[in-house]
RNA sequence: GUCCCCAUCGUCUAGUCUGGCCUAGGACGCCGGGUUUUCAUCCCGGUAACAGGGGUUCGAAUCCCCUUGGGGACGCCA
């Protein structure tokens, strides 16, 4: 059989850490098995969903790389289908209309709460044959009384729920658009989806769309209910839990990679394995090993995971994706090298790197303007030496470096520092003998001498 | 409240299906030490868990039951 899976957010917002997971177990799912991947824009709701938000989505999709074969399909073009859907139940007396009014539903709904129970549907135009005419209406599905509902899911096995816990529920809501459990069960069925990848929370909705699925006769797909990701105080990931559309992990400087490595390992293993290319992932991936129980988002480990990952991406790339422009001269592969062994994200890692970029000439800062007149004889004497050696490799660096500190009895330190904050305009950087072979010769003895310049004035 | 799902270090997890190799392994974090010209990195060491109670068995983290705890769902939201 050859697998299909879906994507299929809603467009309700942007991209969540939660649904990107399910995203990324499709993918990884589809991958190995050389399956397509279906997108769909579950659009159903009129008030909340917007265009802004489905394209925020789609980006985020295409910027985490997690491409797709099909789509995107909005249910919002498929009204008619889930129409003519639900018309055809109600002739074969499996759905019907119902006529109650929002003001009779909402005082059924109180009454509920003022009983401390909870509202259910009491089935009162199940078996009605007048039609008001003109009056607005909803079409519910006939549930079936008594009834196991059975399925089956991956990784808990048979789930039975009596259909006396399932009340009447609507398939297409008063203003003509079908509800979710209808539109997704009835896409699912006609889009040929094998594997439905999808988070826990839509395991109590499963019976309901596993009798549209019986009603229209077709086959069950399998089903996978994947956990949930919770917050640190252990509740569902909400806005409460400060940023998590993945668009904010774009600006705070993550890698792609780092996302989907860190996500696809919160509830999946694979031995003691952390860190993984996506190839690797994808030829490990199973979802009989997906774990059953909630995961608690751990930014920390993200940021750790983001970090060996920024060691791993190739410079080239790098240099890309940071559209990084070094200044002539500079020893652009040390410079990434040299940066990249220090830094957790992107951003701090294009920071220092500021010395060397073109973007960034204007390094200096107070900091510089802070270096006393020791600093300034100091780099006098030393810049002499340098000019008539001309160290280039970082071999020779050293040697000219630490021989000029014993012949003149100066401790590494009284010229490191001022020559880093001079070069580079902070006190933290690469080490001394790297910063001085990325930026040449040439920079090296115009910065110093620009310095003394300045300070003789 | 009703229904469903789940349960190994603080967190993510390996081990559970197919009981013995588990005096429970790895990783993040944290603590301590080392390397170092700065900030980091890096290296070494340490910390810490089978929710509880009953069974089954020669033997249980692993199988069964109960309790407890956690999560989710109960919308003309998806």
């Amino acid at each position: 059989m050859n697998v299909k899976v879906r994507f299929a957010p809603s467009p309700t917002g942007s991209l969540h850490l939660g649904a990107v997971r399910t995203a990324i177990f499709n993918y990884l799912f589809a991958k190995k098995n050389n399956g397509k991947i279906l997108v769909r824009i579950e659009d159903t709701d009129k008030e909340r969903s917007s265009n802004e938000s489905l394209i925020e989505i789609l980006e985020s999709l295409r910027w985490l790389g997690l491409d797709w074969d099909e789509g995107p399909i909005k249910q919002s073009n498929r009204l008619e289908i889930y129409k003519a859907a639900a018309d055809k139940l109600i002739d074969e007396d499996l759905a019907y209309r119902c006529y109650m009014t929002q003001e009779e539903v909402n005082l059924l709904k109180d009454k509920a709460k003022a009983e401390n129970k909870v509202y259910k549907y009491p089935n009162t135009w199940r078996e009605k044959k007048e039609n008001p005419n003109g009056r607005d209406f909803v079409i519910r599905f006939k549930t079936p009384y008594q009834t196991k509902i059975n399925f089956n899911d991956t990784l808990r096995g048979n789930i039975t729920i009596d259909s006396s816990t399932l009340d009447d529920f609507i398939i297409i809501k008063s203003d003509g658009f079908p509800t979710y459990n209808f539109a997704s069960a009835l896409d699912d069925a006609e889009m040929g989806i094998t594997n439905i990848i999808r988070g826990e929370d839509h395991l109590s909705n499963t019976p309901k769309q596993v009798l549209i699925f019986n009603s229209i006769k077709k086959k069950l797909p399998n089903f996978t209910h994947v956990s949930m990701i919770l917050g640190k105080d252990k509740t569902k990931l909400s806005k409460r839990h400060g940023a998590e559309s993945i668009n904010s992990f774009k600006e705070k400087g993550y890698l792609p990679i780092s996302i989907i490595n860190y996500l696809a390992r919160l509830g999946w293993a694979y031995g003691d394995q952390e860190i993984f290319t996506l190839n690797e992932m994808i030829s490990n991936f199973s979802l009989d090993n997906l774990s059953k129980s909630p995961a608690v988002f751990d930014s920390e480990k993200l940021s750790w995971v983001n970090n060996i990952q920024i060691k791993n991406y190739p410079n080239s790339e790098l240099k890309e994706r940071l559209k990084l422009e070094f200044i002539d001269g500079v020893d652009e592969e040390l410079a990434i090298n040299a940066v990249k062994e220090k830094n957790k994200d992107l951003n701090e890692l294009q920071k220092s790197l500021n010395f060397c970029l073109l973007t960034n000439e204007s390094y200096e800062n107070e900091l510089i303007n802070e270096l006393d007149n020791q600093a300034v004889s100091e780099l006098k004497k030393f810049i002499i030496v340098w000019e008539e050696k001309k160290p280039k490799e970082i071999e020779e660096i050293k040697e000219v470096f630490t021989n000029y500190l014993n012949e003149n009895e100066i401790k590494m330190k009284s010229l490191a520092l001022p020559l880093r904050i001079l070069l580079t305009g902070t006190k933290s950087s690469p080490g001394i003998f790297e910063i001085l072979k990325i930026l040449g010769h040439e920079i090296v003895i115009e910065r110093i001498k620009k310095f003394i310049k300045n300070n003789e004035k």
